[in-house]
RNA sequence: UGCGGGGUAGAGCAGCCUGGUAGCUCGCAAGGCUCAUAACCUUGAGGUCGCAGGUUCAAAUCCUGCCCCCGCACCCA
């Protein structure tokens, strides 16, 4: 037996404090599509996604709702999990942060490094809100001219903040700071994109400081086993959800309740974040499995943000994008496909209704969709709907050239380029319509009906393969133009043979549109 | 002050890491075709690649300086 190659793929923990949106929704969807993608070059993939529950902002927002934490963060997750299954998202394993399997484990782990002094007892200090429930230093509160009074930069709070000490326990970050800066150097494609790996570097550079990592204010989180009155602070609970979620075992750690998959998985290849949680992902993280003795995953992606029709989506502004409201006017496909055609991985992006309806109506409706409906309306008049079979293989031309592209568009998937990916597939299907252009069946059926039946022949086993290279993208459109041409089982096909096996005269039927144009409203 | 991102045709953007005819989409102009969702194809107009230096045979791309825009308060992928 082979072994498959495996690929472990992770989301960020999504915080349940508030309902997903777009932005929740552009992570998910792009660990998705390089999921899939693995998955059709035959890898063992594992995606992994989930919610991050604990925490006194959740204790807050649940009391403002009137119930419990725990009935909350039920209520939340749920609504990311209908999302993704909504949003056509197949992942292998959903976590949440209140589950007694990563509890344990969570515990076991700050046991374990306060046993081997990564972890040690002392005085948080800092201003204090008690409204607010939240620590400030001393540079996010600064005291008010010529006062020493300082106030909560929380501008719907502002009142006086108290100096306070805390004892808390800490993780010894500042230990890492030159194994840390050693591994980014040795590992170029640990912080992607590359651009963003300097502001990484720099903030490392400057100096750790330790982290204080338990709290004896917050009620809601993971207490600590030997010390109940501390509860462990969210983001060092958080983070190792990536590893925990595999069934990872840490030094110490009584009995397995379940099988230890981790050695299979661990390390992840890459984790998706967005770029305001790349610290956490590039820093914290990182330092905390060295201390755990654990390797560190391959890669961790920080991808950009998107704006709404230019502005910056924010709660105060309301401004959300319900990732359900466009897949109601559009579908769930086009969605997917806008969000990765429209701007670069990894760039920031503006997210309007105006490029979208463009991108559907050119792109989708025009090259693509219009491109299907050509070339079946016309093995439906010229050939009465049969194709020739795989005798004819021998004679195809357009079909070799288009599977060229493959490895560039591979680069591209491999390269987590989606928007490339996108771009070189298009090219591909702009190709096609050329190709109709220049070799101009209605003439040719008058002459040389031979000629027709090879040349849509061509033009389909071409549009097999494309609609192949945009099944991650667009699985249910990747399906519907498969069908229509004639393929009876969905794959992606690399090869020629895996093209044209499978495709030996069948009988094409006109397609429907596949973007119909919208009614004027 | 500091950190980060950005300034490329009318608009929106790619290219910059790994220098070598400036590219894509939309829009605009003219033409072609009719299989197709008024779709498809061709051609064209339109750019001192923010500014100024430097390195080089060669710079949008590398280096230095400067100018302008955005983010670094809550929320937040």
């Amino acid at each position: 037996m082979s072994v498959k190659k495996k690929f472990y793929i992770t989301t960020p923990l999504y915080y349940v404090n508030a309902a997903p949106h777009i932005g929740h929704a552009y992570t998910t969807l792009a660990a998705d599509i390089l999921a899939r993608y693995h998955r059709l070059k035959g890898r063992d993939v594992h995606l992994l996604t989930g919610t991050d529950e604990h925490g006194a902002k959740i204790e807050e927002v649940a009391a403002a709702a009137g119930i419990e934490p725990r009935a909350y963060a039920d209520k939340i997750a749920a609504q990311f999990s209908e999302l993704w299954k909504h949003l056509d998202v197949r992942y292998d394993d959903f976590i949440r942060t209140t589950e007694e399997r990563h509890v344990k484990r969570v515990q076991a782990v700050f046991e374990h490094l306060l046993s081997t002094g990564d972890i040690y007892k002392g005085v948080y200090k800092g201003y204090y809100c008690v409204s607010c429930e939240t620590y400030w230093t001393e540079t996010e509160a600064p005291p008010e001219e010529k006062t020493e009074i300082r106030r909560c930069p929380n501008v719907d709070c502002r009142k006086k903040l108290t100096l306070t000490e805390e004892e808390s326990y800490f993780f010894k970050l500042s230990k890492y700071e030159k194994p840390l800066l050693e591994h980014y150097e040795k590992n170029p494609d640990f912080l992607l994109p590359r651009k963003r790996a300097t502001e990484i570097t720099n903030f490392v550079k400057d100096g750790l400081r330790d982290l204080a990592v338990s709290r004896t204010k917050v009620k809601w989180g993971v207490p600590v086993k030997s010390d109940p009155k501390h509860v462990i602070y969210v983001w060092f609970d958080a983070l190792q959800n990536y590893i925990t979620a595999t069934g990872y075992r840490p030094p110490g750690m009584e009995a397995p309740d379940e099988e230890d998959k981790s050695a299979a998985l661990w390390p992840a290849d890459i984790h998706f974040v967005g770029k305001e949680i790349y610290r956490f992902h590039a820093v914290i993280w990182p330092a905390m499995l060295m201390a755990i003795g654990a390797e560190l995953p391959k890669s961790v992606y920080a991808h950009g943000w998107w704006t709404v029709e230019g502005q910056k989506m924010s709660k105060s502004k309301g401004n959300f994008v319900d990732p359900k409201e466009i897949t109601r006017e559009y579908g769930v496909d086009v969605f997917r496909y806008f969000l990765f055609r429209e701007m670069p991985f990894g760039n920031d992006g503006d997210f309007s209704l105006s490029k979208i309806e463009d991108r559907y109506k050119a792109e989708l409706g025009n090259d693509l969709g219009n491109l299907l409906m050509r070339i079946t309306h016309m093995v439906d008049k010229y050939l009465g709907g049969a194709l020739p079979g795989k005798s004819h293989r021998d004679k195809l031309t357009l079909t070799p050239s288009v599977l060229k592209a493959a490895d560039a568009i591979d680069e591209a998937y491999e390269a987590v380029n989606l928007q490339e990916a996108l771009n070189l597939i298009w090219v591909q299907i702009g190709r096609l319509n050329l190709h109709i252009e220049e070799k101009k069946p209605w003439k040719m059926a008058k002459e040389d009906l031979e000629g027709v039946r090879i040349l849509l022949f061509d033009l389909v086993s071409s549009l097999r393969i494309i609609a192949g290279w945009i099944s991650p993208f667009m699985p249910t459109v990747s399906t519907k133009i498969q069908s229509a041409l004639g393929v009876r089982r969905t794959q992606m096909a690399l090869t020629p043979n895996e093209v044209l096996n499978g495709l030996d005269g069948e009988k094409i039927k006109k397609a429907p549109p596949l973007f119909p144009r919208k009614e004027k409203s």
